[in-house]
DNA sequence: CCTGGCAAGTTCCATTTGGAACCGTTCCGT
DNA sequence: ACGGAACGGTTCCAAATGGAACTTGCCAGG
C-alpha cells in the first residue's frame, strides 16, 4: 500500500472518492475543503483574520466601494456573519466605512494597512493554489478553468432548487 | 443587465468569479458552498440529518464496517463531530456499532432503517449534482471528472503544506 | 404627502462547533 | 514482560455560528 491518497486520507479515500455517486461533488467539495480548511486555520493562526474577513478583504481588493451586502450574497455567509467581520477588521484599521447615497449602507474600502496585509497574505493563498494545481498541464488548467466557469454561469439554475421526494 | 449570475449572486459576481488572482480556487469553493449548504439545509430540515450524519450514512453505504475514525480522516471533520453525529444516527437506529478485535474501535453497520433513508435521500442528492453538471456534455463531465480526480489524487502533496513568508 | 412594505445592518440568543484534555486499549522498543 | 507512546472515542467548555427579531432608512402607491 503505497498509495499516498489512502496514507493521507484512510483507506476508504481509494472507493469513497472514486467509484460512488456523488463522485464529481465529493471530489469538488473535497477540494474545497482540504484546501480552504487548513489555509484559514493558518490566516487565523499567523494574522489573527479570519475567514470572513480574509473574504471581505479580497473582495475589496477587487472593488472598491462595496458594501457588506454584496460579500454576503456572493460569498454565501450570512448577513450578521459579515456585518461582525467588518466590525472587527474596521476595528484593527483595516477598512474604512464610508457613506454613500443611502443611508443604510456603508460603503467598504481598504486602507493602507489593509491593503499591505492583504500583500502578505495573498501570495500564500497563490501559492496554495498553484501547488494543489501544479499536477495539470497549462492547458488542462485552462480547460479546467472553463468547465468550472461553465458550471459557475448556469448555477443559478440550480442553486435554489428543491428536488422532490420520489414517490 | 440579465445577466442571470449576477441577478442571483450580485454585481461583484462578474468580477470576482473571473478576473481575480484566487479564481481556480474560488470557483470550486463557490460551486462546493452553494451546492452543499442548501442541500444540508433541506435535508436538515426534511429528515433531521445533519451534514456529518449524512457523511456516515453515505460513507458507510458504500463501505460498511468502517470505523469513525474513518469517516473523519477522509472528510476532514473533526473527530469530536463524527463522534456526536454517530450517537445521534445510532439512537434513532440508522445505524449499529459492533465489536471488533480492537476494543477501542466501533465498526459501524447500517441498519435496515439507515438503509431505507438514505434510499431516499440520495437521489436527492444525485439529482441536485446532475442539474450542476447539466450544462456540461457527456464529454465535458468526463474531462472535469478525470481532472477533478488529478488534484485529488495530487491532494497529499499540498494539503498539508505552509507557504513561508516572503521577506 | 402619508403609509405600508422592503432592504441594509445590527443585536440577541439558542445551538453548533472544534480544540484540548481525558479514558481505556493497543502497539512497540527494550 | 514492562513502560511509554500512540490511538480510537468521548467529554468539556469557550467561542463561533446563524436564524430571527429589531432598527433605521428608502421607496412606491394611493
Amino acid at each position: 500500500m503505497t498509495d499516498p491518497v489512502a496514507a493521507r486520507f484512510g483507506p476508504l479515500a481509494g472507493t469513497m472518492l472514486t467509484d460512488t455517486p456523488l463522485a464529481p461533488i465529493w471530489r469538488i467539495s473535497f477540494l474545497a475543503n482540504f484546501f480552504t480548511g487548513p489555509l484559514y486555520a493558518d490566516l487565523e493562526a499567523r494574522f489573527d483574520l479570519s475567514r470572513p474577513g480574509f473574504v471581505i478583504l479580497y473582495c475589496l481588493s477587487q472593488e472598491d466601494g462595496l458594501m457588506a451586502r454584496d460579500v454576503a450574497r456572493l460569498s454565501g455567509l450570512p448577513k450578521n456573519s459579515v456585518s461582525r467581520a467588518v466590525a472587527a477588521i474596521a476595528q484593527r484599521g483595516l477598512v474604512e466605512t464610508g457613506a454613500g447615497a443611502d443611508r443604510r449602507a456603508k460603503p467598504l474600502r481598504l486602507t493602507p494597512a489593509g491593503r499591505a496585509l492583504l500583500a502578505t497574505v495573498l501570495p500564500l493563498c497563490v501559492a496554495r493554489q498553484a501547488a494543489m494545481l501544479s499536477p495539470l498541464s497549462p492547458g488542462e488548467q485552462r480547460d479546467l478553468l472553463a468547465l468550472l466557469d461553465k458550471l459557475v454561469q448556469a448555477a443559478p439554475a440550480w442553486v435554489d432548487g428543491r428536488p422532490a421526494l420520489a414517490e
